[in-house]
DNA sequence: CGGCAGACTTGGAAGAATTTTG
DNA sequence: CAAAATTCTTCCAAGTCTGCCG
């Protein structure tokens, strides 16, 4: 497959300010290109484990193979859904492909088709259990094919790779309304394969084969990429987060984001007078004024910017791609914005807002010709996102502000301030601590994260009952704990100690529920500037290990040598 | 300009590893 | 010590934004 992949590092992409457009690599960019899956081994011996309108039916193995992504689908703990029809149909079409003509002929009605052997022998041989050799084994294995294939010379730095291996072939699972559920992703060659690579070190391909092409494009930091048969999109093989690259351009962007903190009272002059209209106001005027309403919106309640989707895509929008329908004028200048995000994550928030922008809203649910939009319409129909990054760009010229920027500053911002406050209210000490007082810490630091997960809306439809679990053990030991206090003497060390931790459980509770259906891995990740939460351990004698899992302090490690 | 392809970040869920509990 | 709970990592889908091309 020819990729039309061949732009090279060219000197003018060099002279750009920001590390994004730079040269990525020099000399050395030397791997040994992504390992592929193994091949398929059949699961049924010579006893067919598939049936067909309730015959035993021997299937070929390609055929069985993608049964297999099938049943391995009916394994997995799946919420009803909506869906379910589409996945069926998705799935049943394309398997037919897969089929020999004997197959094909026979098998003509998903209805008849008896999954139920294939998903017993899979859980059976899960269920396996592993002696204390084998899974020694096992494990050595796994990681000697990790050693061959999980780092890359970067200029002479030995650094490590996120993803070396290609997706297994498998049922594509897109999330929301998705049309593309339950197609099969067919299993990805070496063919199917470019490399980047320096031109001295290039990787062997596995077997016989050949690889689908070969660059040596030094602005660009991935190792290998291949098109998603299903989204007809790249996907890549890429550097780790610990890497130099990744950690240079995650400081760039907490430095951008320092940028706009400096210069925020300019940027809400400026576009606060956009705000309002002017008489006669012309289709220009007009538009500017649909962005600065755009960015008012992203700047206070950081919403993602929402870029146009393709034709037939999963239906969600962020703030360019609202329609009238996803917006309530309410009284006293307040709204209520309710719409499918990123993901298909339900925004449901009452906001209030200035009187400029309630008005525009307003304006904004008829068009320039004063003609009321239908609810399907756009409410910034002058618009898209290409204007409000360009309006964005020119309030903070080549310093890199885009819209996303504010969605981590507001997060940043946020965390700082919640911390402030949680660590003044349960009055942490920046001295020598009891257990009691290292629990509060963390549950400070935990809490401040959650209210930046409710600010960026990270929500989890997957509510594990073991989290209600959970929350029933921690209500049984504020019990207990209360039931000893009730028995001590006041003014004795136990008593005192009793105390201390019965307001850290009451703690834990509180923040266990209201945790409940929010994800706060995503904030921290991604949002929260590691800088801020380094300063705050320094002060409250936290150890940041006890804050940031490994992988995290490896992708923060600018930020955190002291 | 506007549209689109490409590259990279952000996202929730699944699965693996580790810690806690009984 | 095993099972359960929790935390961390991996996975890959779904966004953002840039640059190129007509």
């Amino acid at each position: 497959m020819s990729t039309g992949r061949k732009r090279a590092a060219s000197s003018s992409k060099e002279d750009r300010p920001g590390i994004k457009r730079a040269v990525k690599w020099t000399r050395q960019f030397s791997h040994a290109g992504p390992r592929f899956q193994p091949d398929y081994k059949p699961i049924s011996g010579t006893k067919p484990l598939f049936r067909y309108a309730g015959k035993p039916l021997l299937l070929e193995r390609n055929t069985e193979e993608v049964a297999v992504m099938y049943a391995r689908y009916l394994c997995g703990k799946r919420r009803t859904r909506d869906i379910e029809k589409t996945l069926q149909q998705n799935f049943f079409e394309d398997w037919q492909k897969y089929m020999s003509s004997k197959e094909k002929q026979q098998i003509k009605k998903f209805e008849l088709c008896d999954f139920s052997g294939l998903v017993k022998k899979l859980q059976e041989d899960k269920a396996k259990p592993l002696t204390k050799q084998e899974r020694a084994a096992q494990k050595k294995k796994r990681e000697d094919m990790m050693n061959q294939y999980k780092t890359v010379i970067v200029d002479g730095r030995r650094e490590l790779i996120s993803n070396f291996t290609v997706e297994p072939p498998g049922l594509y699972m897109g999330r929301g309304k998705n049309d593309n559920i339950g197609r099969v992703k067919p299993r990805i060659k070496p063919k199917d394969i470019t490399i980047n690579c320096d031109d001295r070190h290039i990787p062997k391909a596995p077997g016989n084969s050949k690889w689908g092409a070969i660059v040596h494009d030094k602005s660009v930091m991935w190792l290998a990429s291949w098109y998603d048969p299903i989204t007809k999109g790249p996907k890549y093989i890429q550097l780790h987060p610990s890497s130099k690259i990744k950690n240079d351009i995650e400081e760039e962007k907490f430095q951008t984001v320092r940028k706009l903190h400096r210069k925020i009272l300019e940027v809400r002059k400026h576009y606060e007078k956009d705000l309002k209209s002017k008489k006669n106001e012309t289709e220009g005027e007009y538009a500017t004024r649909q962005i600065a309403t755009a960015v008012y919106l992203i700047d206070n309640f950081a919403l993602r910017v929402g870029n146009e989707k393709p034709e037939g895509a999963t239906d969600t929008v962020g703030c360019c791609s609202l329609r009238v329908e996803h917006l309530s004028l309410l009284a006293s200048k307040n709204i209520r914005l309710n719409f499918l995000g990123k993901d298909s994550i339900r925004y449901e928030k009452g906001h209030q807002v200035s009187n400029a922008v309630y008005d525009n809203l307003q304006d904004f649910t008829r068009d320039f010709d004063g003609k009321k939009k239908t609810k399907k319409q756009l409410l910034f129909d002058s618009i898209k996102t290409k204007h409000v990054n360009d309006y964005l760009y020119n309030l903070m010229k080549g310093q890199g502000l885009t819209a996303k920027v504010f969605r981590t500053f507001r997060a940043t911002q946020h965390f700082e301030e919640k911390l402030e406050e949680y660590s003044k209210f349960h009055e942490l000490k920046a001295t020598k601590s009891t257990p009691e007082d290292d629990k509060m810490k963390m549950i400070v630091f935990k809490k401040a994260n959650l209210a930046v997960a409710q600010l960026l809306n990270h929500q989890t439809l997957s509510k594990p009952t073991t989290k209600g679990k959970a929350i029933k053990v921690n209500e049984k030991r504020i019990k207990d704990a209360q039931y000893k206090l009730n028995n001590l003497s006041k003014g004795t060390d136990e008593h005192r100690k009793t105390t201390a931790q019965l307001v850290v459980l009451k703690h834990e509770l509180d923040l266990k529920v209201e945790q409940r259906t929010y994800a706060l891995g995503t904030s921290k990740t991604n949002y929260i500037d590691p800088q801020v939460s380094a300063k705050w351990c320094k002060k409250y004698k936290v150890d940041i290990t006890k804050v940031y899992s490994k992988v995290q302090l490896g992708k923060f490690r600018w930020a955190l040598r002291s």
